[in-house]
DNA sequence: ATGGCTGCTTTGAGCAGA
């Protein structure tokens, strides 16, 4: 199976980036966030012509996440739309099963600054998903969680880390929270393998961040235990970065045998 | 040091993102 994870930034304007880049990239399931449109407006038809089965929850402007399943898999499970037990509007995350592997698909809080209520809000949702990674991880041994993660998790991750020293994405108390998922024996697709140095996944649109190389690897891919296993690859596809209208993330992509 | 771009919104200045 191949899984791969990507922030579109409005699924609107960059649906023709994603199916340009699924036909390119057939992978099996593809997570997305920040669709920002509302389940009316899904394109369901569009995907499904370009061969995909869609599950979905979107709300107006903000948020919205998606599982894009290649057609002729086994049709999904257990779909789980919201953080059980975390009460909240916010669209952000989804969780199904496919052939005995849980997908978890998040668009985790930006937190917006240190000491606001936001960055109060993202340490709650990160709390409530570790209790309930907790849980899930005893049904099911062969879990992945890929999203957008809005947290770097180490100093390798961040283009200037003494810049973003204490900032939001990189503070500490986020990172603690990152490395209590860890700690439930997820493991970091990214980092079972060699990578090139400066690898991240999100550039600011502003400052030619892209081109000078000022990013951030706040996309994750995390595996189960039995699933990191059987992770033969995991990389991060910058091209559709390089295109008119990017969004400011790119996808990441991780192998499973 | 600051803000720098983009997408969205009962369309147009202000918000949120990261």
């Amino acid at each position: 199976m191949i899984l791969a994870t990507w922030n579109v930034n409005s699924l609107k304007v960059r649906l023709p980036h994603v199916l340009d880049w699924l036909s390119q990239h057939p992978v099996d399931v593809m997570c997305l966030q920040e669709t920002k449109l509302i389940d009316d407006r899904f394109p369901e038809n569009e995907l499904r012509d370009a061969g995909y089965h869609s599950v979905f929850v979107g709300q107006k402007t903000y948020n919205g996440v998606a599982i894009l399943v290649r057609a002729g898999l086994s049709k999904p499970e257990d779909v789980q739309i919201n953080l059980p037990g975390f009460d909240d509007e916010s669209r952000r995350f989804l969780a199904l099963t496919l052939d005995g592997v849980r997908i978890v698909c998040v668009y985790v809080p930006n937190g917006q600054a240190v000491g606001t209520d936001k960055y109060a809000y993202k340490l709650r949702w990160l709390a409530a998903c570790h209790e309930w990674l907790k849980a899930e991880l005893r049904r099911h041994e062969q879990l992945v969680i890929a999203g957008d993660y809005n947290i770097a998790p180490e100093e390798r991750d961040v283009h200037d880390p003494k810049l973003w020293e204490g900032q939001v994405m990189f503070s500490e108390p986020e990172r603690a929270a990152l490395r209590r998922l860890f700690d439930l024996g997820l493991k970091d697709a990214f980092r079972l393998f060699e990578q090139p140095e400066r690898s991240y996944t999100w550039w600011d649109y502003r400052m030619l961040a892209f081109r000078r190389k000022m990013g951030l690897r706040i996309d994750h891919i995390l595996l189960s235990t039995a699933l990191a296993g059987k992770c033969t690859a995991c990389l991060i596809d910058i091209e559709p970065r390089k295109r008119e209208q990017p969004s400011d993330h790119a996808p990441v992509l991780a192998t499973l045998s």
